[in-house]
DNA sequence: GTCGGCCAGTTTGTCGACAATCCTGACGAC
DNA sequence: GTCGTCAGGATTGTCGACAAACTGGCCGAC
């Protein structure tokens, strides 16, 4: 088996998904099995095989006999998307507040705290995965891996999108300040606060998304054009 | 090629997908990937494509080097999901109270009423069939497609336990009888009451299912054995 | 000038082959 | 009796090949 230590087809799955989680694709584009084979020195039953599961991801699109698609951006995928998110994050919230031990909870509530104090020295990418970690963690105290899992999803989905929404230094600097409240309320054990304000939260970076995903859509285009 | 009208992977998809979502295989049994393309009459390529989809989907797992593996049946994997579905139910229904149109929302209370009228004469089969599309149906008044995936995919992991948890008569009766208020508070437009509601109702579904998960474990390894 | 059909090149769909790895069970040492 | 070892067979991992379908552009009819 011409197989190194780590299997070839995770390699191809990796590679693709890093790849269309950034849109280093255009949005729609066909993609070459061919092409992607010879780029990553393998043939093209790993590449097919690796996409079949980003198919089930929801990062590629295939039409039988025409092959595979890099997902589109549609402003009604994301924002579903978003509520998608909403919903699962407000069970882990709600749950989370219930079941999660008075020592964990503390140490996750400083931890964020101290991170909160320094993101205003961070650079745009750290603080994208700093936002997203942020909410995983707190997701993750809830104890449920399938939501986790869920969620991680729904995050490649929207990574690219939730960067171009705190690119904006005030929507960052609102986002943290949502956080800070959403801390306290962890802290007071205020459930019906604590959901508040992250519907809030996420409300609000839906609407924003909402414009911003028109704008970045035609930015794309023109830069895939060139 | 060789292909009739349809996909060749597409078949082996539903084929799998269909006896994994029963367990029609041992639970942590290997899937022989040469045994099932004989089967199917088709070579192991588009097996295995299609098996990486079901990895994907959480049908299947994969070790690198050992296989595919039918998933196994696992207590906290399936509460775990059923607190899944809660959060996107809840969602669903907080949402599709808010943007439902009239006409269409008494629609799809009618219909389910007339429903529940009729359905002491159904067999068991459809009786679980039902009672998925009635919450398949429900969340899709709420009109988000990624949430409906979801909640599909969550659907095709439990069904074999849903269909457990229904088989004791008064079960059901009682789940007939939490869809009925359900339906009232819908037609109410009481969200508060419409949400206690379905939680108490998956709620009871989920202690019930934790309890007998064990059981149908036991039920379906001495089967297998023989 | 426009529409539709045809043809060559490209890409996908599926297969069988072969090498690498894993599993089974038998055998022997202790 | 138990444990480690080691063939032999079974199974996976990857590849290249070839047939079927699709794509885009050319050409002729109208």
């Amino acid at each position: 088996m011409t197989r190194g230590t780590v299997n070839t087809v995770d390699t191809a799955y990796e590679r693709l998904r890093d790849k269309l989680v950034a849109f280093d694709v255009k949005p729609g584009s066909r993609l070459n099995e061919s092409e992607i084979a010879a780029d990553l020195s393998m043939s093209r039953a790993p590449i097919r095989e690796a996409l079949n599961r980003l198919t089930a991801d929801g990062m590629v699109s295939f039409e039988p006999g025409r092959g595979f698609f890099c997902r589109r951006l549609s402003v009604s995928e994301i924002t579903d998307l978003y509520d998608v998110r909403l919903d699962l994050e407000i069970g882990a919230l709600k749950t989370l507040l219930q079941v999660a031990a008075e020592a964990e909870l503390n140490l996750f509530v400083e931890k964020w705290r101290a991170d909160l104090a320094q993101s205003e020295r961070m650079k745009l990418g750290d603080l994208v995965v700093s936002d997203e970690e942020f909410h995983l963690e707190m997701a993750a105290l809830a104890g449920n891996s399938q939501r986790l899992k869920y969620l991680r999803n729904i995050n490649d989905r929207i990574r690219f999108v939730r960067k171009i929404n705190l690119e904006s230094p005030e929507r960052y600097g609102e986002a943290l300040e949502e956080h800070a409240s959403l801390l306290q309320a962890i802290v007071a054990r205020d459930a019906e606060k604590a959901v508040e304000t992250l519907s809030n939260h996420l409300a609000r970076s839906t609407d924003e998304v909402r414009q911003q995903v028109q704008s970045a859509l035609t930015r794309i285009y023109s830069d895939e054009m060139a």
